[in-house]
DNA sequence: GTCTATAAAGAGATAGAC
DNA sequence: GTCTATCTCTTTATAGAC
């Protein structure tokens, strides 16, 4: 019941998440710069001078919800890699956790991806090591299973990564929640495209008459 | 030596090419919302108001790069389709050539893919059209590769088509022109990605001893 | 084709009452 | 915690001289 004028530490589900989820969808859809301070306002049914009582700047939005989303997925990252036992299996749950965390989180996710730069630059360097550090949990997924002899060595680890990330993080731009495939139908049509490739295969029995 | 007053239709490498290219790295660089005319202008050295003399909107600007990467993306898979034989060699060529001509053109061709909702409705919805004629080329290439039997049919042409342009697209957003990998290097690693997969293969003279 | 000067609108953010 | 009212600055775009 004492009344402590600091920012309250832990409070959910109340104007404040309202607030940042309609932010989130607001700079997805517009992006962060043409978004105005009035259309955030109006999607909560608020006005404008309110929004001030809740945040010191626009940019507080940007640089929460960015914070946000990477602890969700780097979350879901740790738990796959705590539990998961051969390599191959690592690398195809954190394929999945990556797709069904970030579409999960959509307008977030989108955000932190795509407007990154409209953060002060101080900030925008602490979210990037923060993506970086997620990314380098994949590429040493991938070294693992390059070692365990289930990933190809002709390529580097870091090229896969990148390549692997070009495959995932695009979709969020056209995933649409109402059309025909979910995150989790997309994670393992991922890596199932990413581990064997789009080459049509012999199937053993077609390959047994032509072998060496 | 007459003076048309009306748009000139054919002024290449002029103060307006100047400008369209100035404009888009730093469209590519802010996002189009977050650069202002007076940036614009600074980036040729002359004032903001002279801008309007080459330009009715800002908006122009957008429009004008979105059509020209677009033409030549197009352009370049038209030839790439129209000389090359075999199914999957145009598949590999179009790759190569996406990589090239996109990452030839990174500004302009980055702000296509980012900045289109920027657009009026009318535009963006024209702009999008065209960018969805090339990606159906795209398809195509990858039908007519699975009715040739070079690429698997358990998964359709346009889950195909959106994962493989997830792997190329994205590559715009970190490729730095001054780092380890050309465009022309990026497009062969994609292909041979793409087709073959990144999961490790049994040499055939390892795969003897353990066959069926 | 470029300039100075300015219009007109919209932005983020604050003051202070309730 | 929300409001009305307002401040201050920046924005896009135009007017009109050179």
């Amino acid at each position: 019941m004492s009344a402590p004028s600091a920012d309250p530490p832990a409070q959910r589900d109340t104007t404040k998440a309202r607030l940042y989820d309609a932010a989130a969808e607001l700079f997805r859809t517009k992006g962060f710069a043409a978004t105005t301070t009035r259309e955030i306002a109006a999607a909560l049914g608020i006005q404008k001078a309110t929004l001030y009582h809740h945040i010191r700047r626009k940019e507080d939005l940007l640089y929460e919800m960015c914070r946000d989303s990477l602890a969700r997925i780097q979350s879901a990252a740790d738990e796959v890699l705590a539990e998961s036992s051969d390599s191959r299996g690592r690398l195809v749950n954190l394929i999945h956790a990556h797709m069904v965390t970030s579409l999960g989180d959509r307008d977030k996710h989108a955000v932190m991806l795509a407007e990154l730069r409209s953060l002060p630059l101080d900030e925008s360097v602490e979210i990037f090591a923060l993506r970086h550090e997620y990314e380098l949990c994949i590429e040493r997924t991938i070294t693992d299973a390059q070692v365990a002899g289930v990933v190809r060595t002709d390529i580097t680890a870091k090229d896969l990564r990148l390549s692997l990330l070009n495959l995932l993080n695009w979709t969020i731009f056209w995933f649409d929640p109402a059309g025909g495939r979910t995150p989790s139908e997309l994670g393992e049509l991922y890596a199932g495209l990413f581990l064997e490739g789009a080459a049509a295969r012999p199937t053993a029995a077609a390959d047994l008459g032509t072998s060496a």
